[in-house]
DNA sequence: CTGAAAGCGCTTACAG
DNA sequence: CTGAAAGCGCTTACAG
């Protein structure tokens, strides 16, 4: 910049306002400045800018996610990527890997580097360790699963309504043994789901069995074993509610090592690709992730632009999606 | 940092050392230093420490990708944050969507925000505006495709290798007529492929058919009107060959609308979750995104620690998975 | 409308 | 080993 001011013959306070689009500047002198630029290949210092700045903004967002090769989150990265483009801001994105202390390095190295705002799947039983932050200006949201023992706006999807709407079904198409394949209780939305599925169960009449409750699955193979366990035993479930997307696809294998692809019922939570390319199609409550990226970015710069209202809590609708493998009837069923 | 020295009854250099873990510090006053900072919850700013430091090195990275929402790049996303991660360097992600201007702005974002380095899924036709950034000592390494009039390092697949074990494939099990379904030809990877569809079959002695080749497929859905429009044609190909992921996705939703998916022969380019779940199962090139981010990233630490030797191409090899879908003989073939 | 000067939060020669 | 001072690249009151 000094060089540039140099080259134009102004002082580097002109070339601040030029470069900032200050339209205090006489024309002829703008001129100048934009040709100097242009003539060494200027770029400002962007970092160095925010330091002097009064606002102090980065025009940089931080996002905590689970896994960013999980093409759930995956998604609710692009939804969040688009909105904050759509801002000239930049985004930063890591994965937890369901490890608190992982979320909280990763917060903390966002933070030192000056983000405006940090959108996060928290992992952690408590995110008290924000209120700092947050204190000092940076604007939090939290995604798909809700804060805890801190005050912020959240979007999550309607999991345990989806988890019922799904048990519901089974139980329409005939099922009483209904197992339930889940991720760890650590996990917000794994026991939200095993709420919905236990009301739905409780609604029709159904006891709680917990032999048919599998929880604590990570990924797909954990999934695998836990429903290929379930299947041979006596007194077999004769329909799967798998309720996450890795889970799905190994209650898919187990059924399909087994063979009984047709003959036990499967709802997974969460789409997957090619899920209605399999025989039978496979029927999932569906989420989008993509919105749910969306309007976390949309609450974080509604805070960043001001806002200073209550937090708000945003729940994003499921939608129960029929493609056979969830309408299978019970084996001995009567019709 | 000032309030951390004063509360210490320190200078700010001494504070500055012992936060930068420099051990020229008498043991009790590094203590109340630290008690200080402790007392104080202070965190140092990064983005200033960059500012004055003499490497000016930011421990970030900038990320562009076709896409973080599709699975084989949020693979490769996943392999860079992991070498990132191991080193205390966050990284900036973005998707391009195979816009050239779109990957510039990225790049121009990244550099003026002082990244360290830059990975690159390049889809501009020049990377030459790169050279200024580099020349300031930004490291540049390309992944999945290489750089054009720009000398960096790069990691890419097999692509032609791939594609032509694919074809070889497809002639061994009898098939001459193989349709190419294929990306845009401005995306290096799908000129590749088609390069090696296209020797596998000179190798074979078949001769080039203009009309079974479709090119500029982008998305699945292109993909699927592509293919179905292939398959009832007059002299239909027995084989398809279909050089993308999502692309593949396409091929296989078309071959089921018109019930041929047990007629006509399927190789994909690239894993899809559930390929080895639907009937028949895909038979595909895999790749591994995982390891080209990995690789990439390593390249990339290499000359920010100081490596100054030539450019290096990394070429990371394929392998192909027999699942069904590519082991169909075509439809009047004698055994 | 323009420029000289101060200062954002830090690091780093330099002296002691 | 420690501190006073300069300065990274920028923005912003403040005078003029």
């Amino acid at each position: 910049m000094k060089d540039v001011a140099s080259v134009a013959g102004v002082s580097l306070a002109t070339v601040s306002r030029v470069v900032n689009a200050n339209h205090d500047v006489r024309a002829d002198l703008a001129a100048r400045v934009q040709d100097a630029v242009d003539v060494l290949g200027y770029r400002r210092d962007l970092t160095a800018s925010t330091l002097r700045r009064t606002d102090r903004l980065s025009s940089t967002i931080g996002l905590i996610i689970e896994d960013v090769a999980n093409p759930f989150f995956s998604a609710v990265h692009r939804g969040v990527e688009d909105v904050a483009r759509a801002r000239g801001v930049l985004t930063f994105a890591g994965s937890s890997d369901e490890d608190p202390g992982r979320e909280r390095e990763l917060a903390e190295a966002f933070a030192a580097r000056g983000v405006d705002g940090l959108v996060i799947v928290p992992c952690s039983s408590d995110q008290g360790y924000l209120s700092r932050d947050r204190d000092s200006g940076t604007a939090l949201v939290f995604v798909d699963r809700p804060p805890r023992f801190i005050d912020a706006d959240a979007v999550v999807s309607d999991n345990a309504g989806g988890a019922k709407a799904a048990v519901e079904h089974l139980v329409a198409a005939g099922h009483r043994r209904i197992a339930f394949l889940g991720d760890r209780p650590s996990v917000s939305t794994a026991t939200e789901r095993r709420r919905g599925y236990r009301e739905a169960l409780a609604a029709a009449g159904i006891g709680a069995e917990p032999a048919l409750e599998r929880v604590g699955l990570v990924g797909s193979r954990a999934a695998e074993l836990a429903a290929g366990d379930l299947l041979v035993a006596p007194d077999a479930p004769t329909a799967l509610f798998a309720a996450q997307n890795l889970i799905a696809i190994g209650a898919i294998r187990a059924l399909r090592e087994h063979r009984l692809q047709r003959q036990v019922a499967l709802v997974g939570f969460d789409d997957v690709m090619l899920a209605d390319m399999v025989e039978p199609g496979i029927t999932v409550v569906m989420q989008d992730p993509y919105t749910l990226g969306r309007h976390a970015a949309e609450l974080l710069f509604s805070r960043l632009n001001g806002f200073d209202g209550e937090s708000r809590l945003h729940v994003v609708p499921t939608e129960l999606m029929a493609r056979g493998s969830g309408e299978i009837a019970p084996a001995g069923a009567r019709r």
